[in-house]
RNA sequence: GCGAGAAUAGCUCAGUUGGUAGAGCACGACCUUGCCAAGGUCGGGGUCGCGGGUUCGAGUCCCGUUUCUCGCUCCA
């Protein structure tokens, strides 16, 4: 089957059984924003639970906090997301392409720069052969036309971009005539300004509200507190501040369902480093990541790591865990040796004094930083690209039929037990309701007796539940059960009292934690 | 954001030249069977994405709009 196919079902499976819903949907829907249902809401606490689990309790030095959505604004003009976010865009009506308007305008001002160039550079051959006044005034008299053009583009460029006029962009656009490299031609639209950040008011407008922004991401939360953490928690570097939370991108086009929304969550630990020694924590904590994915045995071969060559302007090393979706490998998550960026504009915007002061050393510095950052919605849909099996099994009639399995590491399932009376009578759904009352504080549990036992565990296989224990006539004589495996669907006789026992050991954390430590 | 296509029950879809909406599965109740789904009986559920227009009459034709899909574009 095509792995867009796959892909196609995952998406329907995830509405049909609880796990994703279109947000807004009685409303026709909000493009690329999307709720998690019953299971998935389930799913997606557990994946933040291995991950908080893996910073904070497997690194003593590894602190977390949750810091708020709003932030002072000077803190976007400091990360440079304020500049970064907000490229004007233009397009040709002709080509239907896309450009940057001030990269046109920057590539028409290298043209003049050729331009300039090049008549210098071919005068100075010539000169150097014959010389002659009349061809050196003409010569003169085009280089610097040329340099007035220069001059008084990259002025006008530069207003317009200070005052982000738009209009002006696009006019000076048509006043150079400049064209569309596809087409040719100049049919262009208007310059529209895609503000990658969300923004809205904070403050009564009575008495003059301010504008404040929905955080683009969550790590400049940590980076703000780093002072605070530090000195609160007596914490000596290296150290690390993990945290959970939404991040907003007003993104141009969402789409590929959770893989790119306009409201994510993101698990980011910022970790601070000595400056020289980011390069080895950068290396540590990319395997540490690698190791930490490859745990939940999807097997090793669908994860490789990207590495960036194009480096962003705070980074000196940059990575990408990648996994083979449906669609093809794609980013789950992002390593990045940060250097001291952003604590260095912090330290410049705020006029706040963030350094460290290191007693072994006696030296005083500004940390380095290496991130990891992963998307909650990305990992979720990971775990369902890799969990999702379409398997051929025997029927009762001697024929093959097929079954949709979620193969969901049991430790992250929704629901570990489903508790089912082999019957509905002969007092089997009493001791089936028994015995979900004995377990429900330990894992979740769900009973069902609707239909034939067959068609129950069908059910539970498409929502991923790693166990199904049958109550039978045997169980009223007895006190013995049977249990049956998800991926196996083998059944095993046991009694009772020893169920929590064996399911609690595959579905606690414990397990895929000592993996990693 | 641009271009093309699509939208009818929870899901998959049918619905003739315009004449007051159907199937299968799913769901609920009861009966029956009883360890790997789809026996029987009965039942609930749709202002046909939304808003206008044409018409005696619109699921069907026209316009707008929203959402989705694909392509382009964008992507710290």
């Amino acid at each position: 089957m095509a792995q867009e196919d796959i892909f196609k079902k995952l998406v329907a499976h995830c509405k049909e059984y609880g796990f994703v819903f279109q947000s807004s949907e009685i409303y026709d829907g909000l493009s690329a924003v999307y709720d998690y249902g019953q299971y998935g809401v389930e799913l997606k606490n557990n994946i933040k639970k291995y991950w908080w689990d893996s910073m904070t309790l497997l690194h003593d030095n590894v602190v977390g906090i949750d810091s708020a959505i709003f932030m002072h604004p000077e803190i976007w003009k400091a990360s440079g997301h304020v500049d970064a976010f907000n490229d004007p865009l233009i397009d040709n009506r002709d080509s239907k392409k896309r450009y940057r308007a001030d990269v046109l305008i920057e590539e028409q001002l290298a043209k003049y720069e050729d331009k300039i160039n090049k008549e210098v550079e071919k005068a100075a051959k010539r000169f150097g052969e014959t010389f002659n006044e009349q061809q050196f005034r003409d010569t003169n008299q085009r280089v610097l036309e040329t340099r007035r053009k220069w001059t008084a583009l990259h002025e006008r460029f530069a207003q317009a971009m200070n005052d982000m006029n738009l209009d002006e962009l696009r006019q000076i656009i048509l006043d150079e005539e400049i064209v569309c490299p596809i087409s040719g031609t100049r049919n262009w639209t208007e310059v529209r300004q895609f503000n990658l950040m969300f923004s809205t008011e904070i403050g009564s407008t009575a008495e003059g509200a301010s504008k404040i922004y929905l955080r683009p991401e969550t790590a400049q939360g940590i980076f703000v507190n780093y002072l605070n953490v530090q000195k609160t928690g007596r914490m000596k570097i290296p150290f690390g501040i993990a945290q959970i939370g939404k991040a907003f991108r007003n993104e141009i086009v969402a789409r590929q369902f959770i893989f790119r929304m306009r409201e994510f969550e993101q698990m980011e630990m910022q970790f601070f480093v000595k400056p020289g020694t980011e390069l080895q924590w950068f290396e540590k904590w990319r395997d540490a990541r690698m190791k930490w994915h490859r745990a939940l045995g999807f097997g090793d071969d669908n994860y490789r790591f990207h590495v960036h060559e194009k480096l962003a302007h705070y980074a000196n090393a940059a990575v990408d865990v990648e996994y083979r979706f449906p669609f093809g490998f794609k980013e789950v998550e992002g390593i990045h040796s940060r250097t001291d960026f952003d604590l260095s504009q912090h330290q410049k915007h705020s006029g706040k004094k963030i350094t460290y002061f290191d007693t072994e050393t006696n030296e005083s510095y500004v940390p380095y930083v290496v991130e990891t950052s992963i998307g909650v919605d990305r990992m979720f849909l990971q775990v369902m690209a890799a969990a999702y099996c379409e398997e051929d099994v025997p029927s009762a009639d001697g024929k093959s039929e097929q079954r949709v399995v979620l193969k969901i590491p049991p430790v992250l399932a929704p629901v570990k037990l489903a508790v089912l009376p082999l019957v509905k009578k002969d007092g089997l759904p009493e001791k089936a309701r028994e015995i979900v009352d004995s377990l429900k504080f330990d894992f979740p549990c769900r009973y069902d007796e609707k239909d034939s036992v067959g068609k129950r565990y069908r059910r539970q296989d498409a929502i991923g539940t790693p166990f199904c224990l049958t109550v039978d006539h045997q169980t009223l004589d007895d006190n013995t059960v049977t249990v049956r495996n998800r991926d196996t669907m083998e059944q095993i006789r046991v009694p009772i009292a020893e169920v929590r026992g064996i399911i609690a050991a595959k579905t606690n954390f414990r397990e895929l934690l000592e993996k990693l430590a």
